[in-house]
DNA sequence: TGTTCATACTTGTACTGACATGTATGATAA
DNA sequence: TTATCATACATGTCAGTACAAGTATGAACA
């Protein structure tokens, strides 16, 4: 070992992840084949192998045989739970997912909303309320706030068709890097219980979720 | 490759997941080494550290440098959402645990505790009501049933200070292999509410999980 | 008695070399 | 023009070898 617990399958993929990570690789791009690194590194190939497969157990990476190898398009990746998309709940259980835009306007952030986005209390944000249909029937009450930044880029968007996460991954190229889940059960109040087809006080599951980008 | 894409180290990953499974090597008990293996397989030895890499992967096994490897004491292991104690939920958010034992006797088994645990319906099975707590204030109603077999080892045990999971795993060797987890949340019923101390109809978080020894 | 040290055994890291197999591409033949 | 095939290049698998480094054991020594 040469320095201080830095093995050569170490430092290819700790450069590897860096440039992973800041961008220098985007997603699903092909990264030099092993063949490239051996002569960058003039390392041999086992430890160039041994350096991605570090990388793809951590799913930064992909291999396809014959093609290369690819980083991974990563989604709101590590962590132990993965964020999902209404829509992708929906689809794993078998059902067709819709939405409705019940609200979208600009409200002043309220504390807790402030606290969350790291906002002044009070400034802008564009509140979204929407109904969300698990085959036609109303399974969820969603409601977004959105700091000013991203409420442009949606502002043209059919939110009734696609979800803010494939926006902002797919055409804005923003990736979802982080969030915090946290689950609480609630009374329904009336106007939730109007829309879910339940009575007031019924009990819901209430799924906060705060998501970062860069 | 030799046969249906069973390559050689596969063969040896399966070899050893097999023995592993069925109990031919207890938890924490030394695997033969690598050498050993190199020896009994007529293999090289990186073909036999990919296998052991695959194990240890999974988590398996665990390696110990200058020691040897060694099967895991594998709990309720593989599976994306671990299977937790409610003693464990509690001291990872820094809570002391601690519960009472409301309801404990033999009863016949409803139609869907019979379904879930395969049983005839009507046939006895041990009801086990306890309140638990988390830094002594009422955190949940905790409704267990067991089949008769589970209900005699635990017949001198006592639940208040221990766990199920422990008692089973510590005492009678008896592993934890899987379970199923969902949420829900529901209006709290007049027992409930009153030994949470909350109003009737409040909403709660109902936890079913059900769990699978051999 | 207690300490130190050589030794054997273990896993960790790394190299060179070879062949197998999947994929795309461009040249060749129908 | 279209289909086929050789080829280049990618990853996948495996052998054999060497040395590094962590751990335990028992023998030699103070």
């Amino acid at each position: 070992m040469q320095t201080a617990g830095r093995s050569r399958h170490e430092q290819v993929s700790d450069w590897l992840r860096r440039k992973i990570e800041l961008g220098e690789f985007g997603p699903d791009q092909k990264l030099p084949s092993e063949n490239e690194l051996v002569r960058q590194f003039n390392f041999s190939r086992i430890t160039i192998r041994r350096a991605l497969q570090t990388l793809e157990g951590e799913s930064l990476i992909y291999k396809r045989h014959g093609l290369g190898t690819f980083v991974s398009p990563q989604k709101a990746k590590q962590g132990l739970v993965r964020l999902t998309d209404f829509l992708e709940d929906m689809s794993s259980a078998g059902m067709t997912a819709r939405s409705e835009v019940l609200r979208r306007k600009i409200i002043p952030a309220s504390p807790a909303v402030a606290l969350a986005l790291n906002l002044e209390i009070g400034s802008a944000v564009l509140q979204l309320d929407r109904l969300r249909y698990g085959d036609d029937k109303p399974m969820a009450y969603d409601q977004a706030w959105l700091p000013p930044l991203y409420a442009q880029l949606l502002e043209d968007e059919d939110l009734e068709e696609t979800t803010i996460y494939h926006v902002l991954e797919e055409k804005h190229n923003i990736p979802i890097l982080r969030g915090k889940y946290r689950l609480e059960a609630a009374n329904a109040t009336s106007e939730i219980a109007r829309h879910l087809e339940v009575d007031r006080g019924d009990a819901l599951l209430v799924i906060q979720r705060l998501t970062c980008t860069h």
